[in-house]
DNA sequence: AAACAACGCAACCGCGGCGAC
DNA sequence: GGTCGCCGCGGTTGCGTTGTT
């Protein structure tokens, strides 16, 4: 027998969320916290799924989130961790305090991916890309230098500079990305149990007074 | 100004892991 | 040891926004 639906979807809504329902999930949690996901609409009184409720909390509401763009020495890092994790992105978010795995996700598939193609990596192997059709394509551009280019092909006006020194870590990746590593997080369960430290419920909640001002009596 | 295409993000879906019974 | 139910993860989709023609 396969498994049953998360939860009875009959009568519930999907779809984006209403102010009205952030506040409801939000006031909620922040005064009974999180027992049991498949209890918090049905005490919360959302007409959402105890998944859809993590969902948008772990990605949008949760105070400790860290908003803007990534920077350069963050996507670096994200390409370096996702070279020894993989598709991994819980595991390469908990290295970014405030950055939800949905955001790095995303992030990933939308720019860094193109930005690697574009310099002749495959985004998969983090090898060389030879003789392929993108590497091709992404060599014209470069090449030619253009912004018009280079933006088509997913790199800023920014990164010609940027393009070598890429192509500079890739040809010792190897090298580059363990003995970086090593500096940065020596022992990684040691650096993954830090994380869950920073992130467990009972840090953040004792704070949360600070950290939210709004209206408590909703 | 309108139509179309491309992009980026939020949200959903389905599955695997794991603990409880 | 087997089954059930929940949580969390990764892949995918939908849709609003932005850019281009």
């Amino acid at each position: 027998m396969g498994r049953q639906p998360c939860c009875d979807k009959v009568g519930l809504k999907r779809g984006p969320w209403t102010i009205e329902e952030d506040q409801k999930l939000m006031n909620f949690i922040l005064h009974n916290g999180i027992q049991c996901w498949r209890l918090v609409p049905k005490l919360s009184g959302l007409l959402r799924c105890g998944k859809s409720c993590r969902l948008r909390w772990m990605n949008y509401l949760r105070p400790d989130l860290k908003r803007g763009a990534f920077t350069e020495a963050e996507e670096d890092q994200i390409i370096e961790l996702h070279s020894r994790l993989g598709n991994k992105w819980s595991k390469i978010a908990a290295q970014f305090p405030g950055r939800t795995d949905n955001e790095i996700k995303n992030h990933w598939n939308t720019r860094i991916k193109k930005k690697l193609k574009a310099l002749g990596i495959d985004p998969l192997t983090h090898n060389r890309i030879e003789n392929t059709e993108d590497f091709e394509s992404a060599k014209e551009a470069t090449a030619s230098n253009s912004s018009e280019n280079l933006l088509k092909n997913g790199i800023s006006s920014r990164e010609p500079d940027a393009v070598s020194d890429m192509t500079l870590r890739t040809d010792k990746s190897e090298s580059f990305s363990s003995s970086r590593m090593d500096e940065t997080f020596p022992q990684d369960e040691h650096w993954i149990d830090n994380m869950d430290y920073l992130l467990s419920w009972d840090g953040f909640t004792s704070n949360l007074e600070e950290i939210f001002p709004f209206d408590s009596h909703l």
